[in-house]
DNA sequence: GACAGGTAAGACAACCTGTCTTACTTTGGT
DNA sequence: ACCAAAGTAAGACAGGTTGTCTTACCTGTC
């Protein structure tokens, strides 16, 4: 879990959910996604993002072949995680409860997802650490 | 509730916290916490901060006497759940269960916590809509 | 009137962000 | 072997953001 002392920008972003939902890419291929139609102008803002997003630490670069493949060194979980800790830094003192309180009492849960989060506690409290 | 375009920054927000913390504060004061032993520089800093904040709609100015006093116009609580909401757009299409799931699964949950959320959800459960 | 303290408005450098350019290298077809 | 297509590498760039600082003006009180 390495540091990301930079935050991944918007465009940089939607990068990344094209890597965590299609799986090491091409520049080539990113671009297609991203700007259909696009040109070469497109595909060198693209490779540049995926520059910034490997010096960031959010990307692995395959360079076996010739033309490297891409793809997500963090899991969209693990992203979501290191910004909730981030946001509970800046607003709780850094503990995240607030934020948890926040989202079951705010949130309008559907009976279903009231039964899965239940069992959820469940199963912490069932195995104790 | 304001649409609050613009996101607060980080100096901002240190201000919003004194503002949560103390209520309406002068400039003068919110100088003298923020920059102990500040000069009139520091002064000014704040004033075009609060500015800031104000243009943008965290913080409302009562302009009745000669030194204005300021008031968070947004409460922390209203904050977090904006800055939740902007995540889950960002990051998970817009539906903030991952969010949530994610913090029950991650957090290390002491009993008396697991408990207080479970009757959370028991009281949600109780009043049907 | 001078002055202490406030308001108002904007300049400024440093940085960030997305885009675009330019130059060099590799690949594959003929 | 040559050449065009496509890749890589590196960096320039404009526009915006952010925190700081400056400068000018107003308003009380002694």
């Amino acid at each position: 879990m390495p540091p990301h002392s930079q935050d991944a920008t918007g465009a940089e972003l939607s990068i990344l959910q094209v890597l965590w939902d299609d799986g090491p890419t091409s520049v080539r291929t990113l671009t297609d996604v991203l700007y259909p139609g696009g040109s070469k102008v497109h595909y060198a803002t693209v490779k540049k993002l995926l520059e910034r997003l490997e010096s960031k630490g959010y990307v692995q670069r395959d360079r076996s072949e010739s033309s490297h493949l891409f793809q997500a060194a963090i899991a969209r979980e693990d992203l979501i995680g290191e910004r909730l800790r981030l946001m509970a830094e800046k607003l709780c003192d850094g503990s995240l409860a607030p934020l948890l309180m926040h989202l079951v009492k705010s949130q309008r849960l559907t009976k279903s997802e009231r039964q899965s989060l239940r069992s959820l506690i469940d199963d912490i409290d069932g195995r104790p650490k």
